[in-house]
DNA sequence: CTGAAAGCGCTAACAG
DNA sequence: CTGTTAGCGCTTTCAG
């Protein structure tokens, strides 16, 4: 029951382990012959390589660690399906860690990758994360690091991002159109492009069709469903407001349920729109209209660029914008 | 940038790279002084361990893998957090693979994984999964194998399970104290145990009702939403049934469209319970009776059954049964 | 309490 | 086309 290795592939053909280590790899430098007998060899002893061995010799693996908030949101499990789809086939492997939306697990997942010696990092941030030492070590180790939708730009290399903007221009653009006047704005911790993107889309909207810019309308940092539960109350009570585009998907069901709770017609009297088109958008009643993201799409640019980023050798920094677009619902129409 | 090693640190204090091991594991047998000292410089050198050597060393890592088959289903991202609660704290990294439902990316993950030279494997298995060489090669290799809700109970090693007998028990029950007279079953592949009990349950709450047991109420291997929505069809055609239990929320979701698009009143005419209590489970019109598992609690188990196997040496065989409940909601009331 | 030495399994010069 | 040799970074006997 010992483990089986090219030693012993070795031994049982009157070979030298590096003949075998040549063949396996597919060497053109041995004969074809001796690839041959070597790999049938090998399956004959069920050989299992010890990719271990490999990467402690290489000093690289063929692993790349994947960084998100949670895995349970269905925007990240689906990025994390399209980083597969390109990386398995190219013959890497995945280790998915979690931060939890918090500074501290996202600094120890780093660790545990850096310490594991993966090949690449793909990360989305933490919405915490306001401290960067973390990126700034693996560039420095000059692991290949890529980001993706909450990403920070002063960190060298690629990056991956959603065209958060136009999805936000195209939402506000919509509930002004549909007749609402005073779109609110429910956004995201705005020290994060992404939120700002979407708070700077929306602004664009509503700039062009002139309306009178209150701050009054932008409530920062609503983004569960619990917040935007609590803020829409402070709109209602403050009147100040017909309609909302809210940055997240969750802060809107929040803003929907409060909304039903005073009574108050959506769509019709207030108008909600989203961002993410979370899998409830299309289920809730009314049914939310949302900004969908193309996570998948996502997934296979960042995975792409990886393995651009680790076969390239140098840093090379560049954003990819990946296109979104807006799903009408109910909550949004003009009546 | 040359990465630092024991052997940098050795140098600079004039001990061996031994005791300066020996000072980051904790061992008691180096001075207290020493140890600190050793501590000290990893620090001021910015030492990271190279776990990638120390697993070689040891023929063992601290890396457990876990084969789900998508990462973006409620219930099983669930399950990952509570692997993670449990394993993190415990010194252990978490892998965590896919196989899409389909046998042969699942076999290809646990490849991938020993050669990775994984401490242990958590696994629930594909749909697909009709044979088991691959598990018995885990075994047969000595590597820990914990499986969980999809199981195969041939396999050695611990296992953590649903109570999916009570479940289906208790959800067909319900039905049927509701004034539901002909209960139908969409069941899943019932190869599998969890869909087998599911199936058991509901035979013991049909015959607790004397009912006439109809093999046509009974549809295997329904348990997508398109499933769903075409089997509901059938059913109505016949008119053999006036409820139906899913093995699974998704089929429920599915009839439930099924039936709004012939007219059928839910409840009333037609009573539906589903199992897993997806999220969108509450958020459908009408809302869907569900029995949910307590996923985040089986992820828990089965990280505590895998440190357990890894620490106790020999291979036990037993089964944990992580309770489930009931929720009640529109789509099985009498009326 | 610390050091010397060996080796986990594999790869990659360098030779021939 | 194949062999020799050295070593990736760490742990662990065995000595002392």
């Amino acid at each position: 029951m010992k483990k089986i290795t090219i030693n012993d592939i070795a031994k049982a053909l009157s070979v030298t382990p590096s003949t075998v280590s040549r063949a396996l790899a597919g060497n053109t430098r041995v004969s074809l012959k001796t690839r041959n007998r070597v790999k049938e060899k090998a399956r004959e002893l069920g050989y299992q390589p010890n990719v271990i061995a490999a990467s402690l010799r290489k000093g690289k693996s063929d692993t790349i660690g994947l960084i998100v908030p949670r895995v349970n949101r269905h925007f990240f499990s689906n990025v994390i399906s399209g980083v597969e789809e390109i990386l398995n086939p190219a013959g890497y492997n995945l280790v998915i860690c979690q931060s939890g939306e918090n500074i501290s697990k996202e600094k120890k997942a780093v660790e545990t990758l850096l310490r594991n010696q993966v090949g690449g990092i793909i990360l989305s941030l933490s919405v915490q994360t306001q401290s960067f030492a973390h990126l700034e070590e693996v560039v420095r180790r000059q692991i290949p690091l890529v980001q993706f939708d909450r990403i920070n730009s002063d960190i060298p290399g690629y990056k991956v991002i959603n065209d958060n903007y136009t999805g936000a221009y195209l939402a506000t653009k919509h509930l002004l159109k549909e007749g609402y006047k005073r779109v609110a704005h429910f956004a995201g911790e705005r020290k994060l492009k992404a939120y700002q993107e979407r708070y700077e889309g929306y602004l664009k909207a509503m700039q062009e069709a002139n309306c009178d810019l209150d701050e009054g309308l932008i409530f920062d940092n609503v983004i569960t469903r619990e917040a935007g539960h609590g803020t829409i109350q402070r709109v209602l009570d403050g009147g100040q407001a017909d309609a909302v585009f809210c940055a997240g998907d969750y802060s809107a069901r929040g803003a929907l349920d409060g909304l039903k709770e005073r009574g108050v017609q959506v769509p019709g009297d207030f108008g909600v729109v989203g961002f993410a088109n979370e899998p409830f958008a299309e289920l809730m009643y009314p049914s939310l209209s949302s900004v969908e993201q193309n996570a998948f799409e996502m997934g296979n640019k960042a995975a792409a660029a990886m393995i651009k980023s680790i076969e390239g050798g140098e840093v090379v920094t560049e954003e990819f914008l990946v296109p979104v677009r807006l799903i009408v619902r109910q909550s949004s129409k003009s009546e």
